[in-house]
DNA sequence: CTAAAAGTTAAAGCCGACTTTAAGTCAAGG
DNA sequence: CCTTGACTTAAAGTCGGCTTTAACTTTTAG
């Protein structure tokens, strides 16, 4: 299939198709007349890209994912110790974005007579460094 | 204070204060010898930017944040959407990224004999726009 | 008085993940 | 055959939130 086709079938822009292409994502696929063509499998592949970026990787880190991938390995260390990694950032953003729900709850509820004096009260200072 | 104390007492780098200046976050400050001098008031003004943006807040949503302060008014209605809307959307992330550690706890623990075969087994492409 | 530290500016650079632009080439339908 | 739409490339632009650079001035300590 050409890359427009592609393109509409995985919900990508073809540019972004090029892009996965020149840094290294998906090889060099045959071409026809100097247009690309693309097998199932690419189709495959680049949704499973599409995946883990939805997952919080990164194009770098799904490189190495996929690369575990390439060979049919048996779902490597390596990859096993990429993917525990990022749960474990997740689990971070997951506790940091329920505290943050906390204090904004807070702020809401509250009935300050300003907002300075609403936040003066939940002694910030010394949670910024907490918060990050 | 110099720019250089508000600085460290901050925790900002200059640049980040001047940077701030420029976006309008913070006033002109008052000059000797062309030199900024800040009051007490532009550190406390400084770190509720920093509170706010370690909220989710991007800068053009802490102007409006702060313009609700410049006044001293009673946390208004438009301060109160805002807050709201991050609200909501904190949720959101919060959602979303119970999912990813779902998903990812699952690919950890699965014994598929590779992450191809994985993958497909949990079914993705249906999921792929939930995901997100 | 002088040297070093800290301040000033405008403009450019950085990060990631793309998109857009400009200027062309190829393919398919009528 | 010719138009139209889809494709090609390299290079530049986008977003936010700064940082860095370069060239210069002011303040401060000794």
């Amino acid at each position: 299939m050409k890359i427009g086709v592609l393109a509409r079938r995985t919900g990508l822009n073809a540019s972004a198709i090029r892009y996965y292409e020149r840094v290294g994502l998906l090889g060099q696929p045959h071409r026809v007349g100097g247009q690309r063509r693309y097998s199932e499998d690419i189709l495959h592949r680049v949704l499973l890209i599409r995946f883990a970026a939805t997952m919080g990787f990164s194009l770098p880190e799904i490189s190495i994912f996929l690369s575990g991938l390439r060979d049919d390995v048996p779902v490597g260390p390596r990859w096993r110790k990429l993917t525990g990694r990022k749960l474990a950032e997740v689990e971070r953003s997951i506790e940091r974005s329920l505290k943050l729900r906390t204090l904004l709850q807070h702020l809401l509820r509250c009935r300050c007579a300003s907002l300075r004096v609403c936040i003066e009260k939940l002694n910030l200072s010394p949670r910024l460094r907490q918060i990050r």
